[in-house]
RNA sequence: GCCGAAGUAGCUCAGGGGUAGAGCACCUCCAUGGUAAGGAGGGGGUCACGGGUUCAAAUCCCGUCUUCGGCUCCA
């Protein structure tokens, strides 16, 4: 949000008085950052043994109102660097005074490096950081960049959500405080609205319809970050591959299949060892001394499958395509439903090109991306992912440029909505990473496309080119998906559970107005019928009111549901029941089961979202 | 891994030092039904796990596991 923005000094005067009420609670307390987010604010605020837990928001809260109620002003004064930083001893702050102290050692060179919430107490301006600035609300005085608002009775509306630990500057190795987060607008209906947004993220939040609707379940015998995925969560994995592999299938790319463990050689090798050994999961023999690790990724494999015999030039591109999962030691704290897990299922392929032949593969990739997403209905824009001047990354810095160029010339030649960022490369290559937005708007990154010149040469890959010389080839890394949990994490939401019909686990549903041998064996027929089209089908012949099972139907979520008694089984009619979000293209007032049966499957196979009925 | 919160029936949750409750789901029976809940009855829980305090622990304390909100990390 742009610093003029009203509601940006709203928010910042915000954190400011919760600052003050936080004064006023634990006079001790030290202060680190309150700068302004999405929807709000927060503070950092280190109150040595006192541990806040969310019952003491509404006592901050009500302290807060206090000082909105006294209405003071915010009185702004500069001070130079140096005064600040007696300031901020006297006033024993520690945290300030660090701040205060990088500043003045380094100027914003080192403040622009410092991440944004950092950013909130630093005047901006050139290399030389002459004053510092300050605001006061009665008696409490803040190191603070502003702009605030005139007084402390025009903030608006706002409440405190929560609270949470938060390290110093970001940093794990530092002492750890206590944030206090909080949403404001301008008035309390927009408040309100925001809340309720909140409330309805809850409904579709994934892991709540992994459970209503069956698609999948954690035990804890198996462990966190381990899910299980039942009937119904598996066709939706199962459908998302499929769709995902055809689009590579049509390119070239060719399924291989690997064992999910390997020596842990292969990673020393590749480089994966050294940065990342302590996320791998490791295996011990208990016939033999072999100690195996599970893999956490794909392309070490491969690329053994590449070198198993002498390539050449005439043989490129090969490419290799596999969903498979991956295993990894995520920290437990990082866990959460299907959106980090241990075990991640990637949609991954490996295409070997030689340098002349990288700009097709990337586009023809991009192509596939770009009709994934418009097939779910997301938005799409990539980011250009390259590297950073630290030591993180592997290989020549000469083949990184000329690689991000090639990456960045495809994406633009695409025209794709695109920002670039530096410090995001995989530490093999740049990459391209896609963003989709879901409908609450909230972006997520998914698909990858990655550049890599570092494998190859660290595998010493080669193939024969024309002149008979030794070449090595490019490797270009795909997940279309991403990660199939990940996505699912992300499309459960996107759709609130109503799976377009060629996802969804149960198309259609046939519920049985009585219990008569009549009534079910017609059922039973055709829904045979159906099965023989490759649908998806269920019959509803239990025991319950019509009523009840309509609704059992539609709380399942399932796209298209028949009432099937004397009417249908004389006649061979029937009335299909649309899901509602379903938009219906064609209206068909007169069908016979075997009409339906057959626009259902050609909606599954082609795709499409719509209603074809 | 760190800070904070939590774990009671398949699910959603109430209870809380003195032998465990509701709704839904499940099972049985009655009702044979027409597009979002027909009726009656019944089964089901070592109150996450382990240890401690106590005459007595689901309840209090400690540890472990798991989950949630964040931080950090993400090939």
């Amino acid at each position: 949000m742009a610093q003029q923005d009203p509601l940006y000094a709203m928010r910042h005067s915000l954190a400011h008085i919760l600052a003050t009420a936080v004064q006023h609670l634990w006079p001790h307390a030290k202060f680190g950052v309150g700068p302004v987010v999405e929807n709000g604010f927060y503070y950092d605020v280190d109150l040595g043994e006192t541990k806040l837990s969310e019952d003491d928001l509404a006592k901050v809260e009500a302290e807060m109102h206090k000082v909105i109620e006294a209405n003071h002003p915010f009185e702004h004064f500069e001070k130079p660097v140096d005064e600040a930083i007696v300031w901020a001893k006297e006033a024993q702050q520690p945290y300030k005074e660090e701040l205060l102290n990088d500043l003045k050692r380094a100027g914003t060179t080192v403040a622009k490096d410092l991440n944004a919430a950092e950013l909130g107490t630093i005047a901006e301006g050139d290399s030389q950081v002459e004053s510092v600035s300050f605001y006061k609300d009665g008696d409490f005085t803040d190191l603070c960049r502003g702009p605030h608002v005139e007084n402390t009775g025009k903030v608006g509306a706002f409440k405190l959500l929560r609270v949470s630990g938060a390290y110093w500057r970001g940093n794990e190795k530092n002492a750890q405080m206590q944030r206090i987060y909080g949403v404001a607008f301008e008035a309390d209906k927009e408040l309100r609205q925001y809340l309720n947004m909140l409330e309805e993220a809850k409904k579709r939040d994934h892991r709540r319809l992994g459970q209503e609707l069956d698609l999948f379940i954690f035990s804890d015998l198996v462990g966190s970050g381990l899910p299980l995925f039942t009937p119904r969560g598996t066709v939706l994995r199962e459908e998302l591959a499929k769709f995902s592999n055809e689009l590579r299938e049509r390119h070239g790319f060719q399924k291989v299949w690997i064992p999910h463990m390997t020596k842990k050689d292969l990673y020393e090798m590749s480089g994966h060892w050294a940065k990342f050994g302590d996320e791998l999961f490791l295996v011990k023999s208990q016939e033999t001394s072999d100690e195996l690790v599970l893999k956490p990724m794909n392309c070490p494999h491969h690329t053994r499958i590449y070198a198993s015999r002498p390539r050449s030039y005439r043989d490129l591109p090969l490419r290799y395509l596999e969903t498979t999962t991956v295993y990894r030691d995520e920290k437990t704290g990082e866990l959460g439903g299907l959106s980090r897990v241990r075990a991640i299922t990637q949609d991954d392929s490996h295409a070997f090109v030689r340098h002349d032949q990288i700009e097709t593969e990337i586009n023809n990739l991009l192509t596939a991306a770009n009709e994934l997403y418009s097939t779910v209905g997301m938005e799409l824009r990539v980011r250009l992912s390259y590297r950073d001047d630290s030591d993180a990354y592997l290989g020549d810095a000469g083949l990184w440029a000329s690689a991000q160029d090639q990456l960045k010339n495809a994406v633009i030649a695409n025209e794709l909505n695109y920002f670039e960022q530096e410090g995001e490369a995989a530490f093999y290559g740049p990459k391209i990473d896609f963003m989709a937005t879901d409908a609450l708007g909230r972006e997520h990154q998914v698909a990858t496309v990655q550049l890599d010149f570092v494998m190859p040469e660290r595998f010493g890959l080669e193939y024969s080119a024309e002149d008979d010389s030794q070449q090595r080839p490019v490797m270009i890394h795909c997940a279309l998906l991403g990660s199939i949990e990940r996505f699912l994490s992300v499309y459960i939401e996107h759709t609130a559970g109503r799976f377009p019909v060629w996802l969804a686990p149960e198309q259609i549903r046939l519920v049985t107005v009585n219990q008569e041998e009549e009534t079910v064996s017609f059922a039973d027929k055709v829904a045979a019928q159906a099965k023989d089209l490759g649908l998806r089908v269920t019959v509803d012949n239990s025991n319950e009111s019509v009523g009840k099972k309509i609704r059992a139907a539609e709380l399942m979520k399932v796209p298209y549901t028949v009432v099937i008694g004397e009417k249908e089984i004389r006649q061979d009619r029937l009335t299909p029941r649309i899901r509602k979000d379903m938009e219906v293209v064609a209206a068909h007032p007169e069908l016979n089961f075997e009409e339906f049966f057959k626009t259902i499957a050609n909606e599954a196979k082609s795709r499409v979202s719509k209603s074809s009925l």
